[in-house]
DNA sequence: TTATAAAGTTAGATTAATCTAACAAATTTG
DNA sequence: CAAATTTGTTAGATTAATCTAACTTTATAA
């Protein structure tokens, strides 16, 4: 059973992993804080217990092992943070600490009850998806509202930033998660947006907040039910 | 700031100290399943952080601060048993390795918002109180069914054991936590006594079944509102 | 293409938590 | 009260996770 520390490592390399491909110690190390012996060590020991592929002065790559565990510390991270929003009413900027240390909980109860008290989330609230317990991410399919076309139908499904101004912009607006907007019209010269939503016919947002506005284009078969 | 490792001493000095009074070394390290020596040190190491008195071949005591420390973290568990139970429909058999690794989780505003959540319970489900944040416990005030008089008026609020076939008769027989029950009469000779409750107007419950149920009795005060 | 810089490795030390073996103090008991 | 037993202590080793210092390999660049 993988430590606390070893389950971080493996979170690092798993992230890493999924943004830069190719995985360098000094990156590791830099990522986790530690020096480089202390990540070069263990690397080594990491090797050993089957997470990791290693060979000297070569990119660092996680076995299948290694992945499909680093994606269920991954998916327990990310099912507590909703948990801890919806559930226990934290502020989205308070959670990510509490989370930190809640997924490495053993307990696969304990989260298989979050998921099913959150009705089985596909994404934090960042717009992050959760890995299934399969390890496997679903494909991010959200997209900022700034490169939608007008005319189209989207699906407010997440922020990519979340201070508490912003949240609080988005309450005088009505904008609630979940909710459905049309892109009515974009002006080239500012990037700003006209949409519609319920009890909104005609709103217009800044650029700025377009791009932060993480929606998920409905198609037909995603509309349908 | 305590290790877990040191939480699990501090919570176990409590909780003898609450039962035993006075604790030996060997009580400690055979609580903790760790051998003398390792009790040892780590007794000196507790000690250098103020939170035990120590001096060798003399019974162990916690300081104030000990005590504290050692409260909030029991506080945690129980709070984190109740919430599973509550919260989360864990059985009551299911919770307690993971109480064991949630109190450890380092979150005032986790612990306060499961407390706000159950609405601030002053017992866990088996009766054990919970101990304030001032780390006091209250006296706890629950005695066994068998020890009430005939005539008296008690409040069933939890049990000193509670086995699925435990559990299974007391739903048989229409008990549950927080009913009020009239003691009708106690056999000298098996100890078995008749109660009254809710469509139950004579009910013999055998002496081991009364032993068990923990009650509190109504004074004039806990009873009016 | 060789010199310098960056990245990676090895060696050796430290701290926390654990162990066994050996010894010492306190307590129990014949 | 002295012998035997229990309890507590010290010494020394181990493992995990970390560090600094010194060195080597790989990459960069003049």
């Amino acid at each position: 059973m993988a430590s606390p520390t070893e389950e971080n490592y493996l979170k690092a390399l798993f992230n890493l992993a999924n943004s830069q491909g190719e995985i360098t110690l000094s990156e590791l190390a830099s990522r986790l804080q530690v020096s480089l012996p202390t990540a070069n060590s263990m690397v080594k020991s990491l090797q050993k217990s089957q997470w990791l592929n290693y060979e000297k002065y070569k990119p660092l790559t996680l076995t299948a092992e290694g992945q499909l565990l680093a994606a269920s510390i991954i998916r327990k991270h990310r099912l507590t943070e909703l948990f801890l929003v919806h559930v226990m009413k934290f502020g989205w900027e308070e959670v990510h600490e509490v989370a930190e240390q809640i997924e490495h909980i053993h307990s696969p109860k304990f989260f298989e009850r979050m998921d099913e008290m959150l009705g089985h989330p596909a994404a934090d609230p960042h717009g992050s998806p959760i890995p299934g317990l399969d390890g496997k991410l679903q494909q991010q399919s959200y997209v900022p509202l700034s490169s939608v076309l007008p005319g189209q139908k989207v699906e407010l499904l997440a922020l990519s930033n979340s201070s508490a101004e912003f949240l609080e912009f988005l309450n005088s607006r009505g904008l609630s998660l979940g909710l459905t907007l049309t892109v009515i019209s974009t002006e080239r010269f500012d990037h700003s947006m006209v949409v519609s939503y319920t009890d909104h016919p005609r709103e217009a947002l800044s650029g700025k907040v377009c791009e932060r506005l993480l929606v998920c284009v409905q198609t037909a078969a995603s509309s349908a039910h």
